[in-house]
Formats: structure tokens, C-alpha cells, sequence
DNA sequence: CATAGCACCTGAGGGC
DNA sequence: TGCCCTCAGGTGCTAT
């Protein structure tokens, strides 16, 4: 489920609630993630003092103390909530950072592509080694884009959901930024020109910060009855709407692969 | 290095 | 109801 912005609704409906805290106990019920669950990362998080949550592309980072910091990834169906720990767990509740206060983060995750990682102070994880720059960062702009597009022959989509081109887009608002740009997914990265990518940057910008915004309504319920996190979904012009009317044009659009993901695209308004 | 294809895993939904 | 198929919002590994 998770890209950039439910991951960012996340950190944020998560950090009032951790930060500050003291970790009693990692229990993990199922080390089976993405990589198995390291069994000393419940000694390395034990005591510590849990600092201000950060993000990192779709990766959240839970500095633990001075020792280092706990690395969450949600995969494509993890979700964190913050609950009471006594709270049975249910299908698929493999990890649980248990705090101080009698609360607990939950990890669900059915698909169990997530990740629990530990990443000692002063080294980089490997995970993290590498990514692009931040789509909502200064490093991130149009010309950006044209620059590192040059001589690349992969289709503009798979260019951009390249996370070392750039991080944090995915499958969605890849296809929802290149919609509003007009640009064709298939067509070839390098042989888009500058003025392009800078309406292509913008686009992506401007769909994950109004996807963050949205979420951000439902930060407040994020200990409320099940404590997950709405996951919204702004109103989206081209994603999931194959055959559907474009919203700009009225022609339909259609759907087709690119880079071994869906895509959906307007014939007429996307060249 | 860039690119394409495959892999991991479970659940939901559609067709029969 | 049940079975079988396809698909899903991520990303790392491997071969070319």
C-alpha cells in the first residue's frame, strides 16, 4: 500500500507517540520479512530513548539512543499503528515495539515484503546507500531530471520510479505526474527535453504534497479505534481509471505495461 | 553502468 | 460454495 506520502502520514501520526520514549522490548512473532529479522536487534533497542522519527524514500528511521537507529520498511502492504500493548495481535502482527508508557508499535504486514533493519551510529545502511535525492528536496528539479536522463533509453516512467534517479515515487503518482505533465510513459527518458522534465518535476511535487496534505487529516485518529492510519487516496485522474473518460479531454484511457507495471494513460493529452 | 526479467509473499476479486 | 486465475501501492538480485 505505502508509497512517499503514506509513509511521510506515517512518521508523522507515529512521532508524538514515540518519540521521547523508552523501549522495553522488541518482540518479534515473525522474523520472516524482506530479510530476516536480525535476533540482536531487540538487545540493541532495549533501554534506549527513542529520538525524533525521520524519513528517508519510503524507509522510517527511529534513532534508538546513542547506540543507532531502527530502520522500518512498509513494503507493499505493511502498516504501523500505535496501540496498547497489552492488545492481542492479529494475523500478521509480526513486530512490536513495546515502550515504557504501556504502548505499543505494531507492525502488520500480510505480504511481508517490510523490513525491520538496524543501522549502527555513524555508518549508513546499506539499504539507504546509493538513493536518489528527495522529490520534495532542493536536489530535486527539472533540470535535474534532464540531466541525468541523458542517453537513457528506458521509458520515462521506469526512469522516474528509479530510486536512484529519484525516491519515493511509485506505481501511483508516477502515473498521476506524468498524466498532468502530458507526458507518455513509454517515451524514451533521454529524449525528453528540458522544458518537459521541469513540468514533469513539478507535477511529481505537487502530487505527493497534495497526497501528504490529505493524509494528514487523519493523523489525529492514529490511536483511535484501530490506531492504523486512513490511507487515503487524493482523487486520482488516471490511476485505476482505465477505460474511464480523461478528465481532460473526455477520450478513454487506456491502460498497458510499462516496465512490468501497469500504467494508464490518455491517448490524446499524453505525448 | 543501464536495462530487462524475475523473485519474494499473501489476499482480494473475478470467472466459471 | 469452491477452485483457479490474475493482479496488487516495492525493491533487490541476476543476467545480458
Amino acid at each position: 500500500m505505502p508509497e512517499l506520502p503514506e509513509v511521510e502520514t506515517t512518521r508523522r501520526g507515529i512521532a508524538p507517540h514515540v518519540e521521547e520514549r523508552r523501549v522495553r522490548e522488541l518482540v518479534v512473532r515473525e522474523p520472516r520479512l524482506r530479510w530476516p529479522v536480525d535476533p540482536a536487534l531487540a538487545d540493541h533497542l532495549r533501554g534506549a530513548t527513542l529520538g525524533p522519527v525521520e524519513r528517508r524514500a519510503k524507509y522510517l528511521l527511529l534513532p534508538a539512543g546513542d547506540a543507532g537507529t531502527l530502520i522500518l520498511h512498509l513494503g507493499m502492504s505493511g502498516s504501523l499503528r500505535v496501540i496498547d500493548a497489552a492488545e492481542p495481535p492479529a494475523a500478521h502482527d509480526h513486530l512490536d515495539l513495546v515502550l515504557e508508557d504501556g504502548q505499543a508499535l505494531r507492525l502488520r504486514d500480510p505480504r511481508r515484503f517490510g523490513a525491520a533493519l538496524w543501522q549502527p551510529a555513524g555508518t549508513t545502511h546499506p539499504r539507504l546507500a546509493g538513493l536518489g535525492p528527495e522529490p520534495l528536496g532542493p536536489a530535486f528539479d527539472g533540470d535535474y531530471l534532464y540531466r541525468t536522463s541523458r542517453g537513457r533509453r528506458a521509458a520515462v516512467k521506469a526512469f522516474i520510479m528509479d530510486n536512484k534517479v529519484v525516491v519515493g515515487v511509485g506505481n501511483i503518482y508516477a502515473t498521476e505526474a506524468l498524466f498532468r505533465a502530458g507526458i507518455d510513459p513509454r517515451r524514451a527518458a533521454g529524449r525528453i527535453g528540458r522544458e518537459r522534465y521541469r513540468r514533469l518535476a513539478d507535477a511529481i511535487r505537487a502530487v505527493l504534497t497534495e497526497a501528504i496534505e490529505a493524509g494528514g487529516t487523519t493523523l489525529r485518529d492514529f490511536t483511535h479505534s484501530d490506531g492504523a492510519p486512513g490511507y487515503f487516496r487524493i482523487r486520482l485522474a488516471a490511476y485505476g481509471r482505465a477505460g474511464e473518460p480523461c478528465p481532460a479531454c473526455g477520450r478513454t484511457l487506456v491502460t498497458s505495461q510499462v516496465g512490468q507495471r501497469a500504467t494508464v494513460r490518455c491517448p490524446a493529452c499524453q505525448t
